[in-house]
DNA sequence: CCCGTTCGTGCCCGTTCATGCCCGAACCCG
DNA sequence: CGGGTTCGGGCATGAACGGGCACGAACGGG
C-alpha cells in the first residue's frame, strides 16, 4: 500500500471514528508507529487532522458540529441508494448544479471519473471533492459561508445563480410534501435554493423518506417545481401517489 | 502497441483498480519499468493520475490535496516561518483577503482559534480550512475553479473583488523583483490577484527568497503596490535594500 | 530512394524516497 | 514529582526514480 493511500484511509478512519491513535493504526496497517506518525504529520500539515498526543482528531469535529457527524451517518444506506439512482439523471455532457447537503455530496463523490461535465455548486465540501476531477469544469458560487452547512449564501450566490442556466439541478430539502412544498431551516439558504431552482431546466429533488411531511422555517418552492423526486422505499404508496398527482415523477431507490 | 494506447489502458486499469504499480504494469505490457514511468509521468502531467512512489493513483480517488501536500515539502521550513511572521500582520479585527497558495494556506492554518475576523478568499483549500473556524466570518469568492491551484478565477471572482474593500491582503507570487514586479504563470490568476490588490488598503506579499528575481508569464503588479514583503533570510542584503528602496518594508523571517 | 531527424524504448548509475530502528527529550497521568 | 509512554530527529537500507546516452524504427524532405 502506498503512503498516500494509507493516509487517505487514516483520514477516513479518523472521520468515521472521530479519532485515531498511533498504535492501533500501526497495527491495522502493519507498519511501525514512526510511519504512522509521519502520515499523521502529513495530514496535519494538509490541515485535515489535528495532531494530539498519541493520535489525531479530524478537523471540524474538534469542538462542534456533532451534528454533521450524526447527519452523515443518519440514513446512510438510503442516501447511498438515492445517490446511486441520481447518477442516472446526470446528462452525458452538459451543466449540472449541485446544491449543498450530504446526499448531494454523495452524488458528487459518485460521479464517474470519465465523466465530462460542467458543475456549478455553492457547497464547499462538494467543490473540494470535485476540484481535482479531471473531466469536470467546476464553477464555484461565492458568498458568505455558513458554518453549519459550509455552503455559500447571500448576495453573491443569488446573483451568480441569476446569471446562469443549467440542464439539471440536484437539490436537497429538509422537508417536503405536496402541501407544504420544499422547506429548510435557514432563510438565506432557502433563497439560494430558490435561485438555483430558477436557474435549472430540470429539477431533481433528493430526499430520503424521513423528510416527507416535515416542515421547516423557510420555504423555497413547491413540489410543482420539481420534475423528479428521488427518495427511498420508505415513502408510502399513498404519499407517492400524492406527489405524482402533482406532476412530479418519483423514483424510489 | 503504441504508447498512447498503452497509456489509455493504464488509465483504465488505474480507474478500475484504484491504483496501479510500475512493476506489474511493466510485466503486463512487456516493457521496462522506465517506459511505464514515462507513461505515468505523461498521465500525471495530463492531470489524470497522481503519481506516487512505486505507482500511481487515479485523480479523484484521494479527496485530500495532492499537489498541495507535495509542494508542502518544498521550502516547507521557510514557508512556516514566513507564515508565522505573517500572523503579526493580522488585524485584531477587520477584514482580510487571502490569496491562493501554499504559503498563504499556512497562514490560514495558523490563525488562532480565538481570532475574530472577516476573511475573503478565492482559494478552495483555504476556505475549506477556515469554514469551521468559529470566530471567522468567511466570504467565498466564486468563479471557475482552476484544477492546478484550486482557486476561483474569471468574471465572478473579478467582480467580487471589485465590490469589496479589505484592511489587509496576503498575496503570493511565483516571482518578484524590483525590476519585473510581481508575476505568476497564469493570466487568469494574475487578473484575480490584481483585483485583490486593488481591493486592499494594505498589501502584504508572502514569498520565500527563491522567488526573488524569477519572472513568469503574467504580471499582476509592481513592488510599489506592496506595503510589506515577508520573506526568509535567504534574500541577500543587496536585494533587500533594492526592495526597500522602492518603499516596501521587508521582514526576513 | 537516400539520409538526416525525430521518437519511442532500453540500459546505466547517481540520487531521492519510504520505512524501520535507535535514543534522548518531551509529555501525560496518577 | 516520578514512571511509563509518546515524540521526533538522525541514521541505515533497499526500492524507486530520473537524467543521460544509445539504438533502432518510423518519418519526411529532397
Amino acid at each position: 500500500m502506498y503512503a498516500p493511500e494509507r493516509q487517505q484511509q487514516i483520514l477516513r478512519l479518523a472521520r468515521d471514528g472521530g479519532r485515531v491513535d498511533v498504535l492501533s493504526l500501526a497495527e491495522e496497517f502493519q507498519v511501525t508507529a514512526e510511519t504512522i506518525r509521519r502520515d499523521l504529520k502529513a495530514l496535519d500539515r494538509a490541515g485535515l487532522v489535528r495532531r494530539v498526543h498519541g493520535g489525531a482528531i479530524p478537523v471540524g469535529r474538534l469542538d462542534f458540529e456533532p451534528d454533521l457527524a450524526e447527519r452523515e451517518s443518519t440514513a446512510a444506506d438510503e442516501k447511498d441508494r438515492i445517490a446511486k439512482a441520481a447518477l442516472a439523471e446526470l446528462p452525458a455532457e452538459g451543466t449540472v448544479i449541485l446544491d449543498a447537503g450530504t446526499t448531494v455530496a454523495r452524488v458528487a463523490a459518485a460521479i464517474p471519473l470519465e465523466a465530462s461535465l460542467t458543475v456549478v455548486t455553492h457547497s464547499l465540501p462538494i467543490a473540494a471533492r470535485l476540484a481535482d476531477h479531471p473531466g469536470i469544469q467546476l464553477h464555484l458560487v461565492g458568498g458568505r459561508v455558513r458554518h453549519r452547512t459550509r455552503a455559500a449564501v447571500d448576495a453573491w450566490a443569488l446573483r451568480a445563480y441569476g446569471e446562469i442556466r443549467a440542464d439539471v439541478l440536484f437539490v436537497a430539502a429538509n422537508g417536503f410534501s405536496a402541501g407544504h412544498g420544499l422547506t429548510t431551516p435557514d432563510l438565506a439558504e432557502a433563497a439560494v435554493k430558490r435561485a438555483a431552482v430558477a436557474a435549472a431546466r430540470r429539477v431533481v429533488l433528493l430526499a430520503d423518506s424521513s423528510k416527507h411531511g416535515q416542515e421547516h422555517f423557510a420555504r423555497f418552492g413547491s413540489l410543482d417545481d420539481v420534475d423528479l423526486l428521488i427518495t427511498d422505499s420508505g415513502l408510502s404508496p399513498e404519499d407517492t401517489a400524492a406527489v405524482e398527482a402533482g406532476g412530479t415523477e418519483v423514483v424510489r431507490a
